[in-house]
DNA sequence: CCAACAATGAAAACCAGTTGTCAATTATTC
DNA sequence: GAATAATTGACAACTGGTTTTCATTGTTGG
C-alpha cells in the first residue's frame, strides 16, 4: 500500500542523494582554485570552528566520520603544511590539531567565498523553507541512526 | 555578513551531508539480509523502475553517476546473476540490462519491506514538510549544477 | 564507400571513505 | 601498584566512486 506521504519520503530520499551528489562535485569545483577538495575543506573547517584545539578523534567524532578516515586526511593536511600538531599536555600519544598560519589564511578565504556564495543562493529560498528542510533532514538522520556496534565506543 | 538565511543554509548543507551518511549506512544494513548493499539495490531500482530496457549508459545518467562507475556495479550484477544482457537491436555493443527471475524477485522482496518501513516512518513527518523538503532539495541540486564538461557528453 | 568522429566497454590509477588488526599509551579497577 | 581494559595512531585491505586511456563499434559527411 503505497500511500501519499511513503511515496513522498521515497522521492526525498532521491532527491537527498542527487543533492549530495552535487554539492560534493560542486566543493570540489568551487575549492580547487584553492588547492583543497570538499573533504579538506571540511577538516579544515571543524578545526577552525571548534572552539578548542582538537585531537584527531574528535574531529571524527565531530565530522561524524570514522577515526581512522579523519586521520587519514589529517596526515595529508599535515603533509601540505596546512596543519601544525602542538603536543597534547594530558596525552603523548595523540596530539592537538590547530590550523597553521598558511592553514588559517586559505580557510579564511575560502570560507570568505563560501560566504557570499550562500548569501547569493539563499535568496532562492523562503527562510522558512530552509527551516523546514533542515528540521526534516535532522528528523531523517535520527529516524535512520543505527544502533552503535562499532569497535568499543558505546557501552 | 552572516544573514539568517546563508547561515540556516550552511547548516541545512552540513545535515545534508549526515543524512546522507546515515541513509547510506542505513541501506547497506537494510539490503544486508538480502546478500545486497545501497549501491547495488540502487542500481536494481533504476533498472526495475524503468518503463523500458536500458542500456549501461542510461543507467548511469538516470543515476546521477558516471558511466564506468555504473559499468562497474552492472558487471558485478551480472557475475552474481541478479540481471542479465539482452542483446541490444540497434547496438552490437552495449546490451540492454534487466533483471533476472531471481534478481527481480529479489528485488520485489527488498521493495516491499522498504514500503513497510517507508510508511511507518512516514508517519514522523507531515505531508506539507515532506514536500518542502523535496522542493527546496531539488533547488539546492539545481543551484549547484555543474556546467557539463564530461568526456563528450553534452552539446 | 570511406574517413573522421562519437559512443561504448574495459582496465588502470586514483580519491575518500570503511573495517580490521596491531602495538603503544592511557585509564580503570582491584 | 599491577593487571586489565579502553584509546589512539599506523597500516593494510576493501568498497564505491572518480578520471584517464585505449581498442572497438556506430554514425555521419564528403
Amino acid at each position: 500500500m503505497q500511500t501519499e506521504i511513503s511515496q513522498l519520503l521515497s522521492d526525498t530520499v532521491i532527491a537527498l542523494f542527487q543533492a549530495n551528489g552535487k554539492l560534493l562535485e560542486w566543493g570540489d569545483a568551487f575549492t580547487a582554485p584553492y588547492g583543497l577538495t570538499s573533504a579538506r575543506w571540511q577538516i579544515l573547517g571543524a578545526i577552525a570552528l571548534a572552539s578548542h584545539q582538537l585531537t584527531a578523534p574528535q574531529i571524527a567524532e565531530q565530522m561524524g566520520v570514522s577515526r581512522q578516515g579523519a586521520q587519514k586526511q589529517l596526515n595529508l593536511l599535515l603533509e601540505d603544511g596546512l596543519l601544525e600538531k602542538l603536543p597534547n599536555p594530558s596525552h603523548l600519544r595523540s596530539p592537538l590539531y590547530r590550523l597553521s598560519t598558511q592553514g588559517s589564511a586559505l580557510f579564511e578565504r575560502v570560507n570568505q567565498a563560501w560566504q557570499v556564495h550562500a548569501a547569493k543562493s539563499g535568496a532562492a529560498f523562503t527562510e522558512q523553507a530552509l527551516a523546514t528542510t533542515l528540521h526534516t533532514l535532522r528528523l531523517i538522520a535520527q529516524l535512520h541512526e543505527m544502533p552503535p556496534q562499532g569497535e568499543h565506543d558505546e557501552t
